[in-house]
DNA sequence: CGCATGATTATGTCTAGACATATTATCGAC
DNA sequence: GTCGATAATATGTCTAGACATAATCATGCG
């Protein structure tokens, strides 16, 4: 345990105990050079993880304070969908429904108009039967490497993990009937309640693919977790 | 534009563009040292703000290697019921449904045996109409206010936010088909889609709140946005 | 009183160096 | 050749101090 570690660890413990509630003023750094007896470049560490994991906030001349709560944030681990189910189930496999190569005429509003794309859609198998229906594009002007790949051996979503660095996603979550295609490769009733997943992902600024994945409702969730960082 | 955040931006690039593929052993500390002209601190600072995105890993003696993408990491904000809903829509309030005292008999599984709770039910209202309902119990041996809390001009979530600073939390979240309750009080037919959003706080250790909101899969979704953090 | 101005002060970033620690490579003994 | 001690080296943390920056407060002028 590094000396700023534990500060930050004391500091979390009074304001966790509501010993020292939002909008209190805690110690000046140079106090808490004092106290601990270390540098100021060691208690700004520690409040530097702190303001990292939103407990408090540091104004010039005023004072560091401790920061009223605004938001649940949560770190969302959305893992490869093969190795989850893996993991949770013992088995999977990709099935490739269908591959080929568009062009874009700017209806997925995503990609530049004229982009080639290669337009995937598949079904994740877990060990007791079709789990998601996938709809993927992915831009071959940013990944070129994408049109040759062997989509039956291994996932899209795998292949491009390992490929290709990202930088930025969006996703969006929501909760949708069950359409054509996905009740009918997923084997349940239309309108069964499905959690759908939209994921965006750029590279520095570059669209390099969209997906579209939709979950049976019965046999899956997401979990986010949150521990505040810095510890 | 500090000396750690260009660092740590010209690093950043190369990795996106490829230049550095995931494996790859970017330059030793005192070599950037020499290429930047600072202290070995500042380079420091930057890589560990690297590492804390999950772009590098630092190993000693050997050096700082490009990190191999592991999992889709995104940084959830759930926001303010309220909130969210006020700045999509306009206009927002909280119905109060019930609001009992009980005392947990194990079934809740998230609180001692024997805990007194406070068990409130309710719907959000847009303006267009019922948008989510919700389900909560609030352990009143960890907040004991929340005994005469009133919930009628308040959300028991606004509430609870902004006075209890809480540490850790979990969601749970999943697409259901509309139960007696939610359809009955969201004003639709059952089996409707929802997104259910389950989420469980705790307060060092001490269970404070399990929540149960149940949306109207047309009218909700969440958005995660990743960007990297440390930038 | 209202407002501009300058002094004060706490944080933000940085330097140059020290020591600790983990890991690898090397070399000698068996 | 294998094993274990030793040396080398890159990162991890820290110190003591410097200067920059932003916010606030007191002051004094119109």
């Amino acid at each position: 345990m590094t000396i700023s570690d534990r500060i930050g660890r004391d500091i979390e413990a009074r304001i966790a105990s509501g010993e020292w509630p939002p909008g209190h003023r805690i110690p000046f750094e140079h106090e808490l050079v004092t106290i601990y007896g270390c540098a100021r470049a060691t208690v700004g560490k520690a409040l530097t993880n702190l303001v990292r994991a939103g407990l408090i906030e540091r104004r010039r001349k005023a004072g560091t304070f401790v920061a009223y709560p605004h938001v649940h944030s949560a770190v969302l681990d959305i893992p490869d969908i093969g190795k989850a189910i893996a993991e949770r189930t013992g088995s999977y496999h990709f099935a490739l429904l269908s591959s080929r190569i568009v062009t874009d005429d700017g209806r997925s509003g995503n990609f530049a108009v004229g982009t080639r794309l290669r337009h995937v859609t598949g079904v994740h198998h877990g060990n007791n039967g079709p789990f998601a229906f996938e709809d993927r594009l992915i831009s071959l002007a940013c990944v070129p490497e994408a049109a040759d790949a062997d989509f039956a051996s291994r996932s899209p979503g795998e292949w491009l993990l390992a490929q290709v660095p990202w930088t930025q996603a969006r996703h969006r979550i929501s909760a949708v009937g069950a359409g054509t295609d996905a009740s009918h490769h997923l084997a349940i009733p239309r309108h069964t309640p499905c959690l759908l997943v939209e994921r965006w992902t750029w590279r520095t600024g570059n669209a390099v693919t969209v997906v579209c994945q939709a979950f049976r409702g019965d046999r899956f969730d997401l979990v986010a977790t949150f521990t505040p960082e810095g510890r």
